[in-house]
RNA sequence: GGCCCCAUAGUCUAGUGGUUAGGACUCCGCUCUUUCAAGGCGGCAGCACGGGUUCGAGUCCCGUUGGGGCCA
């Protein structure tokens, strides 16, 4: 296929939203499969309510699962603007076209009668469209109406009979009536086009060949199809992507709480997980792997193996992914992807040393096998960046408010400050060395320990914990929670 | 309400007329370990239903049901 261009065209409405953002990964991915152009396109002639902070966050979303554009409006290109709002001359050249030869007509109904029509056809039991009332006005009605200051919107005149065939690449050959379609409008009062209007004049205009995008819009297709026909155009290839789902199985929108782009980059997702979990949402390498890398999967991509059933979004799964490329993924990176979340919650400084970056990056390495989120850092694994941690429930009840806790941790400290080499075999050492003394098992004391100094019952292996806190630290831990708890033992 | 789409375990999916219906997440059990929220091993669980077509149907056709979307 030469010269393969697909495009997203969002709306600035503030925020990105998941289920965009997989229509934006398939257009992107079957562009860059075949070595095409993926087209950025703002549609914004619904509302006036464009502001540079909407379009910003389209870009941000974009850029974060690592989705570049050939053409846009911030990179330019030859088919530019790629701003609707900026193009309505050429909306109005082909309106004016359309109205000349008699396939668009104006509509001078108002609202009030507009809505009248409607409940007069509800009422009798039939679908509410436009039934074309002003279909066939006279020049002389036009002009009656024109001088009553009446304002008019431009409709298509729809075919009354025949049937319009959508050929999907995803969803197969559909096929609707023409008679059952009202005459849409295409021109607002306003002057400005309507969203279907403007999709069909840039999809041409911009010599878009795959038209991919989600499947809210299939029924719309049949409107489009008719325009390109009327307008001359040649239509472009239709590929319906399924919907995405919340866990109730409507469509995910924002009443499912967080769904926006952001909102996982915040939660601590990793874009390339991201990326590898919502390519699988309606797609299917074939294979029984999972986790592929984002070469493999431009690489293996067609749309022939995507699904025509929507799916749900299944966090959990997405967060089993997203651990796997923890694990994947190097101390000294995920030290640095953690830094922006570390210092949001203060728990790290601005600029640091390169030697801290490096502790960073061993901590990073001891907790990536257990840490599904880059915001496991600051959750679970908080006490490694600060005294201020909470004791957990089933670490107080099992081993910090047991009687002779108090006296082991002290113990411990004692040993653990006249260690000169702090290592975790010489920490070891020392906790083995303890727990011999006492006549107990090594687990008496390990347990203990890391209940104090973590605050949980889990995590890495305590010694190399404990070599990755300051000695000092370790210490003051350890007296402050046997004081605590002392203090909470019934007196006897 | 009209039109359209969809239908393999709770979830994501493989499967293109002959398979013990495969994989993954979740969940459960066992196991290793100083702990598990980590590792290893194992397990539960699925072709929505009813008719056809066919020697044979998860797979093709029709209907029903269910879910979803669009239209206002």
């Amino acid at each position: 296929m030469p010269d393969i261009r697909t495009r997203f065209a969002p709306s600035p409405t503030g925020y990105m939203h998941i289920g965009n953002l997989h229509t934006a990964l398939f257009e992107w991915l079957f562009a860059r499969h075949h070595g095409g152009q993926f087209v950025l396109r703002i549609e914004d002639t619904d509302e006036a309510r464009h502001t540079p902070e909407a379009v910003t966050v389209i870009y941000e979303g974009l850029r974060w699962l690592g989705l570049d554009w050939d053409e846009g409006p911030d990179v330019g290109g030859p088919y530019a603007p790629y701003i609707q709002s900026e193009r309505v001359d050429i909306y109005r050249h082909y309106l004016a076209r359309l109205l000349e030869q008699g396939l668009a007509y104006e509509c001078f109904c108002t609202p009030e009668e507009l809505e009248q029509q409607r409940e007069a056809l509800r009422a009798r039991g039939l679908p509410p469209r436009y039934e074309g009332r002003c279909r066939r006005l006279s020049e002389r009605e036009k002009a009656a109406l024109r001088a009553v200051g009446r304002p008019a919107c431009i409709r298509f005149r729809t075919p009354e009979t025949g049937q319009t065939v959508i050929r999907d690449l995803i969803q197969g050959e559909v096929v609707y009536d023409n008679a059952l379609l009202g005459d849409p409008v295409i021109g607002k009062t306003s002057g400005f086009p309507t969203y279907h209007f403007a999709v069909v004049v840039d999809d041409f205009e911009m010599r878009i060949t795959h038209v991919i995008r989600a499947a809210e819009h299939l029924g719309n297709t049949q409107i489009h199809l008719l325009l390109q026909q009327a307008l001359g155009f040649p239509s472009p290839q239709y590929a319906h992507l399924p919907l995405i789902l919340g866990e109730d199985r409507s469509k995910l929108s924002k009443r499912h709480g967080a769904v926006s782009v952001m909102d996982y980059a915040e939660r601590g997702f990793l874009p390339e997980a991201m990326f590898n979990f919502l390519a699988l949402l309606g797609w299917s390498p074939g294979g029984t792997e999972e986790i592929l890398s984002r070469e493999e999967i431009i690489q293996r991509f067609t749309l022939e193996a995507c699904s025509a059933s929507p799916s749900v979004f299944d966090l959990t799964k997405a967060e089993w992914m997203n651990g796997e490329y923890m694990k994947a993924m190097s101390g000294e990176e995920i030290a640095r992807r953690l830094l922006p979340y570390l210092q949001k919650q203060g728990l790290f400084e601005g600029n640091p040393a390169p030697e801290r970056l490096a502790w960073l990056a061993r901590v990073a390495d001891l907790m990536k096998e257990r840490a599904p989120l880059l915001t496991t850092f600051t959750t679970w694994a908080r006490y490694f960046f600060t005294d201020d941690y909470p004791y957990d429930e089933k670490a107080r009840k099992r081993w910090l408010t047991k009687p002779d806790t108090p006296q082991t941790l002290r113990a411990l400290a004692d040993r653990l400050e006249a260690l000169g080499d702090w290592s975790a075999q010489s920490i070891e050492a020392e906790v083995r060395g303890l727990a011999e003394e006492l006549g107990v098992s090594a687990g008496q004391v390990i347990h203990p320990c890391r209940a104090a100094v973590t605050g949980t019952t889990v995590g890495p292996s305590l010694f190399h914990l404990l070599e990755l806190l300051a000695q000092q630290d370790v210490i003051h831990r350890l007296r402050r929670a046997a004081d605590q708890f002392a203090e909470d033992l019934p007196a006897d």
